[in-house]
DNA sequence: CCTCTCTTTCGACAAACATCGTACAACCGT
DNA sequence: ACGGTTGTACGATGTTTGTCGAAAGAGAGG
């Protein structure tokens, strides 16, 4: 028996993707790097994340991000493939996740805010 | 010395909001409850909103809201209005509550989904 | 001044969460 | 068949979080 009919891989429908677990899914600086990286390639192994964390927290991760509907994950031999649901959840929720990611970015790019947040300790 | 000047009421500026924190602000129901409510209504009082928590509670969202940068709060005799920094917030962030609260809403008026939602304990 | 209302602070508590190391399972080369 | 690679599962740990009750502060109105 392989390995594909072994684990089960649960994702939720469309019509089960609840928006707060996404906001919390999203709400994360792995995960987030996770999903901006998903939407710049199309496909990807979960080994080749820009991340830095173990990759017993990454699996974490990339559940949580599964569950709540974000990705979608794939095995493939010894590979598991990850992809951004962006069709589903432009489906459900139009330009939400674009909306998100961008706001991000923008956020990231921008020029002075880093160091403030830094300096100040939160 | 008044109140509105024994405590502090610590807002973030614009450029220090994070839209890490804002996602996380904006993924409780309780919370969620809350913004949508002041989007609603321009301000209203902690006592008003339609949620069911102790007052303690009330008063801990509140201040998850109010750090990260998503409403204002204002001291007026015995009272404590609440806005929602629209326009700060679509300064740092465009469009982006409203891709959110709409998202929410959306699924919240989506037949089928809460029952489908609340048959499955998650 | 006294009381009532609104809201906060504090302390407590259970649940959830992010993180890791270790062990293991499956697959792919050779 | 063996070793290397890829990723998971499990258990542990410290932190954060949502929740509450009790106590108290501050203002409003009698």
């Amino acid at each position: 028996m392989a390995r594909s009919q072994r684990r089960v891989l649960t994702h939720p429908e469309v019509g089960e993707v609840d928006l707060l677990d996404v906001l919390h899914a999203l709400a994360d600086p792995t995960r987030m790097t996770v999903v901006r990286t998903l939407r710049a390639e199309p496909e990807r192994a979960c080994g080749t994340f820009p991340v830095d964390v173990a990759p017993s927290t990454l699996t974490h991760h990339f559940r949580v991000l599964r569950e709540a509907g974000v990705i979608r994950q794939r095995e493939d031999g010894n590979l598991r493939w990850n992809t951004l649901r962006l069709d589903d959840l432009d489906a459900r929720f139009p330009g939400l996740l674009d909306a998100i990611v961008t706001a991000y970015e923008r956020q990231e790019s921008a020029p002075g805010r880093s160091v403030e947040a830094a300096a100040q300790p939160h």
